[in-house]
RNA sequence: GGUGGGGUACCGAAGCGGUCAAACGGGGCAGACUGUAAAUCUGUUGGCAUAGCCUUCGGAGGUUCGAAUCCUCCCCCCACCA
């Protein structure tokens, strides 16, 4: 067996550990799980730590599942009511983890024979328990003495103003029974989470031994965060997301180039499967050439590749090379469509732009790169906007359908990496 | 329930009758320098309009030529007391 121990301690992705856990992944193939929160149609960056953890242990031989919490993310919404709705909801989880399942596949080997990836949803026996057979069978194991006990708890409670709620006090039992239900339906010894998890891990292990005479374990993972102290995972338009549809190749490419040194070479050992010499070899390079990036660029790629596969890394690639790289003038309309496929774009009637043109205040305001027309101005006012990479010079600059590139697109730009695509249509 | 202190733009925080679209800091957005980095520096940061207008200072009224600033009532937070 692999050491994913070891893997996890040089790759930082070890927080804490309970006691055995290396012996128990050493001796035999084990089944590992970690949960994810089904609250939208995608993941986003900030569950990339948990699937790669996921990856490192199905490498190591050990199965790993992702449970999708579609039952307690019902819970997370105490304002649903009637029947109508739970349906409603409970379809939405099953979506949400289909839709989640489809994007583990990029990084999770669901086929092979040995240990094939997982993918539960806790809805299987989060929904249909009854309250009393749920107090009766689980709560009872639990004592509110211990529950209190835990620091998490304490500090809210402690807190009189945010307090804590009894939902909340509760979440630990209904994670709890999550473990020992995969305990039971696969055979799962394992659980894995952010370092913020530990408490409830402790008590599901707890929770296994008490029911079941069975010994489990757990494992986290620091939480994430950048060298500035902004969150990870966001950038200037947002949430960075796994699915295509929401944050395109190009822009995920983007972030990754964009990351700044100080954090490059711990996100190089978080999310890349480079090992121990390439990252040292790349780590090496920021500090003799930091102006090639080499880091950036490997963990774009390696990244991009992963999650996009090798055409949508090549369509990143392309459209980066043209929009930093080179120069856009020569580009031929047909190239200029292909690159931009991936960075947003609107369309405008041809007619718009005849007479006296088009103010680029207005192109601004309605591609959305500016949010009120004061703002155009004052863009436009610090040389921060382009049309076809040539800076606007004056607030007054019109465009007229001669600016267009083989009359049928205009390029916008706001700031350095801003772009919007303008197509002209009949 | 009682007493005292508060609620100001994205956030924190000044202002306490006109000169307030509201100091200052953070954040955001641009610019310079770089390496599509960080740090630093500069500009900008309610809306519309070529020095004017409109909507903002918890809510509703009122006093005044004029209110974020004064008065009344209401709502919400905080501190101490019960």
């Amino acid at each position: 067996m692999k050491n994913l121990l070891d893997e996890y301690r040089a790759r930082d992705l070890l927080q804490d550990a309970t006691e055995g856990v290396a012996e128990h992944l050493l001796e035999a193939p084990r089944t590992i799980y970690i949960g994810f929160d089904p609250t939208a149609r995608s993941l986003h960056l900030g569950s990339l730590v948990p699937i790669m953890g996921l990856v490192h242990a199905q490498r190591a031989g050990h199965t790993p599942i992702a449970l999708v919490g579609g039952g307690t993310g019902l819970i997370g919404d105490p304002s649903g009511k009637a029947a109508e709705r739970q349906l409603l909801t409970k379809e939405l989880a099953a979506e949400n983890a289909e839709g989640i399942r489809s994007q583990l596949e990029h990084f999770l080997d669901f086929e092979v024979k040995s240990n094939p990836a997982l993918v539960r949803n806790n809805l299987d026996w989060l929904g249909d328990i009854t309250l009393v057979d749920f107090l009766r069978d689980v709560g009872k194991h639990f004592s509110v003495n211990q529950m209190m006990a835990k620091e998490s708890v304490k500090r809210r409670i402690r807190d009189e103003e945010s307090g804590i709620s009894f939902t909340e006090f509760s979440y630990a039992l209904l994670q709890s029974y999550d473990f020992l239900e995969l305990y039971r339906r696969e055979g799962c010894t394992v659980q894995m989470g952010g370092s913020d998890q530990w408490g409830n891990i402790t008590t599901g292990i707890d929770l296994v031994r008490r029911m079941e005479g069975g010994r489990a374990f757990g494992v986290t993972y620091p939480l994430v965060t950048n060298a500035s102290g902004a969150k990870f995972g966001k950038s200037e338009t947002g949430n960075v997301w796994l699915d295509p549809a929401l944050t395109s190749p190009f822009r995920f490419y983007q972030y990754w180039i964009n990351v700044e040194d100080a954090d490059a070479v711990r996100y190089l050992k978080f999310f890349t499967l480079l090992d121990r010499d390439e990252i040292a070899e790349l780590a090496d390079a920021l500090v003799k050439e930091p102006h090639r990036r080499a880091a950036q660029r490997a963990l774009a790629e390696d990244v991009t590749r992963r999650l996009h596969g090798q055409a949508g890394l090549a369509a990143a690639e392309r459209a980066t090379k043209a929009l930093f790289g080179g120069d856009i003038e020569g580009l031929s309309a047909d190239e200029i469509a292909d690159v931009f496929a991936d960075v947003p774009s609107s369309e405008l009637v041809r007619e718009d732009l005849q007479g006296g043109g088009k103010l680029v205040i207005d192109l601004l305001l309605e591609s959305g790169l500016a949010s009120s027309r004061g703002d155009a101005r004052r863009s436009i006012e610090g040389g921060g906007v382009y049309v076809n990479s040539v800076r606007v010079q004056g607030i007054d600059v019109t465009v007229s359908t001669e600016e267009a590139i083989e009359g049928r697109f205009l390029l916008l730009r706001k700031g350095k990496k801003r772009y919007h695509l303008v197509a002209l249509t009949a």
